[in-house]
DNA sequence: TTTCCATGAGAAT
DNA sequence: TTCTCCTGGAAAT
């Protein structure tokens, strides 16, 4: 469930917490016991994030250099956990969109109270596929859809088939339009590809279709290259936002008519669009639900 | 207690 | 296009 900004604030929380650090890595859960045996007792010495896959470097010291890296894709329902003690300053949690734990990322977490020598690490939660533990603090995986050790060249491989990330430095808006212009599929659905574009998922599909004024069944090869650029300027702002705040909130402050109107469309069918009062509606589209307003995203002609 | 559903994606048909 | 996998909270029974 988490879009690309969750794993981007995820490798920022990892390197803040962890870069450097021994780790004791197990799998509790036993099903990645051979994966663990390879980086148990090396060393946290990069991290890095494209689109929804997260890396982190193992190495046994900063300069060596044959890096194992751990490649986790959270999918549908995994998430990382944190706990540690008062120098271990982490969210609570963060991946799926658990109401109470990811969403608001409930400032400190338990444990954080515990000065620093007293702090023990909590019997795992439910199924944790991997525990990576440090001195100060630990960080539990539980249900990724992949987790895997692999090569750098391996490494260089995800990232040759996902497409250009919005919250990377290196993301190129001309391979977006590009990608989208190419294709005679409906641009929704080329949003939730991941090589045409990286970190979209299904919120900011649906939001960024909205904010820009495009029919999610528009075909991409007739959105206008501009009307592209500065979808991909949005969603660098508002996904840099989700970033900073581990939130997805897409609507102008303007718009919102109750505290809660993070979103304009997304599940929100049957409600009134916050700008125009249409009722919004959903479909489906290559498996997933879409939403938009009939009226501010008008379908276009047909056969375009 | 059981079923459903979710911010995903790869394989099978 | 449908199936399958991973988990856990909410909704339905």
């Amino acid at each position: 469930m988490p879009e690309g900004h969750s794993i981007h604030r995820l490798s920022l929380a990892f390197t803040e917490l962890l870069h450097g650090q021994r780790l004791e890595v197990t799998s509790p859960q036993g099903r990645f016991a051979a994966g663990a045996a390879v980086l148990d007792g090396l060393r946290l010495v990069d991290t890095d994030a494209h689109g929804k896959h997260l890396f982190l470097g193992f190495a046994r010291d900063l300069a060596a250099p044959d890096v194992h890296w751990l490649r986790v894709h959270l999918g549908l329902y995994g998430s990382w956990t944190f706990d540690g003690d008062a120098t271990f300053q982490a969210p609570h949690a963060i991946g799926a969109p658990r109401r109470r734990v990811a969403e608001e990322e409930t400032a400190v977490n338990g444990a954080s109270a515990v000065p620093a020598g007293e702090w023990q690490a909590p019997e795992p939660r439910g199924a944790v596929r991997v525990r990576l533990l440090a001195e100060h603090g630990v960080a539990d995986l539980t249900g990724p859809s992949a987790c895997e050790v692999i090569t750098a060249e391996e490494k260089a491989a995800v990232h040759a088939r996902l497409g250009p990330d919005p919250l990377r430095t290196d993301g190129d808006v001309a391979q977006f339009v590009a990608g989208v212009r190419r294709r005679a599929r409906p641009v929704g659905e080329l949003l939730m590809d991941q090589s045409v574009i990286a970190g979209v998922g299904n919120i900011y599909r649906a939001e960024a279709l909205y904010r820009e004024r495009i029919h999610p069944w528009r075909l991409g090869k007739n959105v206008p290259p501009a009307r592209l650029r500065a979808m991909w300027a949005d969603l660098e702002e508002l996904m840099a936002d989700g970033v900073a705040t581990g939130r997805i909130v897409t609507t102008e402050e303007e718009d919102r008519q109750e505290e809660d109107d993070r979103w304009y469309v997304y599940h929100r069918t049957g409600r009134p669009c916050l700008r125009c009062g249409s009722r919004v509606v959903e479909d489906v589209m290559a498996g997933r639900r879409v939403f938009w307003c009939p009226r501010e995203q008008r379908r276009p002609p047909a056969a375009s």
